[in-house]
RNA sequence: CGGGGCGUGGCGCAGCCUGGUAGCGCGCUUGUUUUGGGUACAAGAGGCCCCCGGUUCGAGUCCGGGCGCCCCGACCA
């Protein structure tokens, strides 16, 4: 993309209402824009962090064997007392009226249409286990929005859904979803640890959340520094062999993570000193089995080998794909502005043609953005160098191709990696190998 | 929902107490200048002062009502 045709408004100065560095980073980046409170719209480069981070969910719930659905954002308040919550749920929940006086509601969750549909669906045992998914927009009218797309009344959100023929199936499918959710936390580029929840009125120690851990997070995480070491992706680990589910379900359970409301002093004490780990967390994850609680209040059954119908125990599996956008920013980021992880980045790289209209700048920049103009923002503006610099700082794109006249006429540019602020002096096929673009 | 604050060109703010010509910085436009970390000068454009009502000769300013937004607290992916 070409920066001067790009819908890409950075600020200099920091409208009102952003209180902390995502949400002031998010806005002078130009990457959303408030609506209403709690309430969004994504520009260009903030939708493609969007997208590339809901890309990275989806390949990796593929990679555990969920399918993806899309459900609808309104759903009929007759499914929902079905199950009991059209009441239970409270004021949070967006109520709407069609012009027929049908009660409507915008979605803030989806058990109610995932298990209906599950039901009017699956017959046999022999279909199960199943689990589904979506990424969709959720609606929750949060008492008070803050933090921008943080805790947002509007989110865009992964959740899936497992159904299993019993408990221990339901275990399974439980820490497979665990397994992608690390696998997943891994690609963004951040550091997220599981944390045991409450299950509610389930009971039971199937219920954890992850956390992300950055400076300004809201709940103080201890946890073994082994999370932080297991590299998942390497970790031969195969989510359909039953096996490999009980190791992770023992390294779950041996290894220490708690939140501060949850901490065990005893326990973490038995963490060896030089393991003992702690930071501030970001919830950006919830996983729970909650057995039957729906496949029951909804009538809905499935018949066994024995020919006996039986309720489908259920878990649902969260990720908040929009939070996840604020919570990496808060985890990665410096006084001059956002450092993207690769895996999301919004543009691999920017070209920052120093002197926009010199011929020898110009042609060299050309080149470079040839080689991948749907990867790279080519600033071709004419800024004055420092503009260029402070936007790209801002935007936070992991290389920049900075090419002045300086260097240009002999050949030579300059590499900038955004994390490290190395800078590197390169021929031009020096850089476009470095790049990968070669 | 309880407590607090704010609404004035695109953004950040002053003006309101004590009513009388709507201001500043940044951004934007044009020109000159500058050219490796937010350049300088000059000339411009741009405002139902959130909305409705009231008081007054006269309201951005005072009074009443409404709407919106933010912060602290209890709640949440």
């Amino acid at each position: 993309m070409r920066l001067s045709q790009a819908f890409q408004p950075t600020l200099k100065e920091v409208p009102a209402e952003a209180q902390i560095m995502s949400h002031r980073l998010m806005l002078r980046a130009g990457l959303i824009r408030q609506t209403a409170s709690g309430i969004y719209t994504w520009l260009p480069a903030g939708l493609r962090v969007l997208r590339n981070i809901a890309q990275i969910v989806r390949e990796e719930q593929d990679g555990v064997g969920a399918q993806e659905v899309l459900m609808p954002t309104l759903q009929s308040a007759e499914l929902w007392k079905r199950s009991g919550r059209y009441d239970a749920y409270g004021p949070e929940m967006l109520r709407i009226q069609d012009r027929q006086k049908r009660e409507l509601l915008y979605g803030p969750t989806n058990e109610e249409v995932v298990t209906d549909l599950f039901g009017s669906t699956v017959k046999s045992y022999r279909e199960l286990p199943k689990t589904l998914y979506h990424i969709q927009w959720k609606f929750r009218d949060e008492i008070r929005p803050r933090f921008g797309v943080m805790r947002g009344r509007e989110f865009y959100m992964k959740d899936a859904y497992s159904f299993d023929a019993s408990y221990e199936g339901a275990v399974s499918s439980y820490y497979r979803m665990m397994l992608s959710y690390l696998r997943i936390f891994r690609r963004l580029g951040i550091k997220a640890v599981p944390t045991a929840a409450d299950t509610g009125p389930i009971g039971g120690d199937l219920s954890h959340e992850f956390q992300v851990l950055a400076p300004t997070g809201e709940s103080e995480v201890f946890y073994d520094s082994r999370w932080d070491e297991i590299d998942w992706d390497k970790e031969d680990l195969d989510g359909n062999r039953p096996e490999d589910l009980k190791k992770l379900q023992d390294l779950v359970s041996t290894t220490y993570s708690a939140t501060d409301e949850k901490h065990d002093t005893a326990a973490w004490e038995q963490v060896p000193q030089e393991r003992q780990a702690s930071g501030r967390g970001i919830e950006v994850g919830h996983i729970f089995y909650f057995g039957t609680k729906y496949t029951e209040a909804m009538g809905v059954e499935v018949s066994g080998a024995d020919g006996a119908a039986f309720h489908p125990h259920m878990g649902s599996y969260g990720v908040g794909v929009s939070r996840l956008v604020g919570a990496i920013i808060e985890a990665s980021h410096d006084d001059n502005g956002i450092i993207w992880p690769e895996s999301i980045a919004p543009y691999r790289a920017a070209i920052l043609n120093l002197r926009s209209g010199d011929d020898t700048c110009d042609a060299l920049c050309e080149r470079f953005y040839q080689c991948a103009p749907d990867d790279i923002l080519y600033d071709d503006r004419s800024e004055r160098a420092g503009v260029k610099f402070n936007d790209a700082d801002l935007l936070g794109h992991p290389w920049q191709i900075i090419i002045g006249p300086r260097g240009a006429k002999n050949g030579m540019v300059e590499l900038k990696e955004r994390a490290t602020g190395e800078r590197f002096e390169l021929s031009v096929d020096e850089a476009l190998k470095k790049l990968g673009l070669a």
